[in-house]
RNA sequence: GGCGCUAUCGUCUAGUGGCCUAGGACGUCGCCCUCUCAAGGCGAAAACACGGGUUCGACUCCCGUUAGCGCUACCA
């Protein structure tokens, strides 16, 4: 075999959004193409009149570039095998469907709707394989010529040959064979003119030298036809490898009504574009040694399709959110930053409110903390407004009949400080409760507490110091002031 | 129903005939650390679907069974 570049095309339907499936087929066809030094094509397949949605493309589109898969050829980004819009090829299709009759490879059906699904009712009464039953392969060419004069509506299948086995590799899987006893006489060209998925993806694949076509495996089963397709037009084929789906928790195929399946349902939901392609990645695939945490560009490097599993992998989200946990954690300062100050202005927060130090700050202390951005409002707020409540189970289980009192003497000492640090407002509190006499968590937890209004967070000092001393003693006074001993 | 694909802890997986007393990760549980919660450290429970072969020896190879999934459109 000859050594052609490596050319892998990501074809979706335009059909509103982009599925997780979708954008993990995107993945390994983009780490496969970088891998092998290849080109990455978009190819939009939207021959299907009846499901056109409005947008689609453009969504479709956006959604690759937020998660980083840049492709080197597709709609709006050149190419020389363009256009990669099927719908504006259809002339294509058409000329090679001429070709398909002409070798008597495929031949004009006239046959209706009605009758065909009349046919295939009866079939499945007789518990036989649904198939078409070639009435119109054995056509006359006077009665097709009548017909095609009379102006009747009608699709090109494709003659597949009687008794041949069809056998190709898939780099997954391994040798596959089928019988053509079970290939359907597929449609190739529709009644309206558009050609179906076979036709146009083994068209496409050829013009634009596609050398290896990445795919999930629901499209193992319709493999033979293409194989056969490549072997009417006389063509090499591409070397196919199938993945394996991804699966619900029931371990059906992956579906809405059992959770988000559209990218951008994560996006909104506060996903990393890293968590989520590294997440992706590893559904079907690992480096071979025990590293989780994965980069796109160490992804580039270190992806091999032949490392790819054939079982269907769970999608499931406890990994994904730890991954989000460590892959927010490590990210920089300023990175965090700007994400902060932009969910902050999305929950109706001036972040200009607080200024970068003080944000700065908030993140260094809750870095560990946090799996999501908005983690820092739903797990900190005290951070950003003081509480207007407190937990009541908190108050039941640290605040007792006299902490309103040592608060008091807390905020009392705490106001002699001159700009405390963390070790001042942590001796000052020391020496109070020495001075009480009680132990320095009688005067740790309430305080929490009252500054905080939860029992969980960063070092108490470590949230002192960050909200300040001003802002420290008015949270006591009001804690003092709102919050009643549970009853005993 | 037919055809095809698949089958290791709950989940993602390592494993390519002896290195396996089956390894790692998420999750779960326990302990340590500790002002709380995390993080971190240590530890625990947890799997080769079943049955036949092949072999001196099978998680690994073959066959069958079972189960799951996919396809079975003028959808992709």
């Amino acid at each position: 075999m000859t050594e052609s570049p490596v050319r892998v095309r990501f074809a979706p339907s335009p059909t509103g959004y982009l599925h997780v499936g979708g954008l993990r087929t995107a993945l390994y066809n983009y780490l496969f193409a970088k891998k092998s030094s290849g080109r990455f094509v978009l190819r939009i397949e939207d021959t299907d009149r009846g499901r056109y949605v409005e947008g689609a493309v453009q969504n479709l589109i956006k959604t690759l570039k937020w998660a980083g898969l840049d492709f080197d050829e597709g709609p709006g980004a050149g190419g020389e095998s363009g256009p990669y819009i099927q719908s504006e090829r259809t002339e294509l299709y058409r000329q090679h469907a001429e070709i398909l009759l002409e070798k008597k490879a495929a031949y004009r059906c006239f046959c209706t709707p009605d009758r065909l699904e009349q046919m295939r009712r009866e079939q499945e009464k007789q518990k036989l394989t649904p198939k078409y039953d070639r009435t119109c392969l054995r056509l006359s060419e006077d009665e097709i010529r009548e017909n095609l004069n009379s102006g009747k509506p009608f699709v090109v299948r494709m003659k597949v040959p009687d008794d041949v086995n069809v056998s190709f590799n898939d780099i997954i899987r391994g040798d596959v064979e089928f019988h053509s006893r079970q290939i359907d006489d597929q449609v190739l060209i529709k009644s309206d003119g558009y050609p179906t998925y076979h036709l146009a993806n083994v068209v496409d694949d050829h013009h634009m030298r596609i050398s290896h076509v990445i795919r999930g495996e629901e499209w193992l089963s319709s493999t033979p036809k293409h194989v056969l397709l490549y072997r009417a037009f006389g063509w090499e084929m591409p070397q196919f490898a199938h993945l394996p789906l991804l699966l619900n928790p029931d371990r059906s195929k992956l579906s809405k009504r059992q959770g988000d399946v559209a990218v951008e349902d994560y996006q909104q939901k506060g996903y990393l574009k890293e968590a989520l392609i590294n997440f992706i990645a590893l559904l079907g695939w690992n480096p071979g040694d025990e590293r989780e945490i994965f980069s796109l560009a160490e992804l580039e490097k270190e992806f091999s399709l032949e490392r790819v599993n054939k079982a269907g992998a769970v999608f499931n989200v406890e990994k994904l959110n730890w991954l989000n946990f460590q892959h927010l954690r490590s990210k920089p300062d300023g990175e965090v930053l700007a994400m902060l100050k932009e969910h902050l202005a999305k929950s109706g927060m001036d972040p200009a409110k607080f200024g970068d130090d003080y944000l700065l700050r908030v993140i260094t202390a809750m870095r560990e903390r946090v799996s999501f951005i908005k983690d820092y409002t739903e797990k900190s707020p005290y951070f950003f407004r003081a509480p207007n409540e407190y937990d009541p189970a908190i108050i039941k289980k640290r605040w007792k009949p006299q902490s309103a009192e040592y608060l008091s003497k807390l905020g009392e000492q705490f106001a002699k400080l001159a700009s405390p640090q963390k070790q001042e407002y942590e001796d000052s509190l020391h020496r109070t409760a020495e001075s009480l006499k009680v132990g320095n968590g009688e005067l740790i937890h309430p305080l929490r507490l009252a500054v905080s209004g939860m029992g969980e967070g960063p070092g108490l000092f470590d949230i002192l110091v960050i909200l300040g001393k001003e802002e420290t003693i008015r949270r006591i006074g009001s804690a003092i002031d709102r919050i009643k001993p549970a009853a005993a």
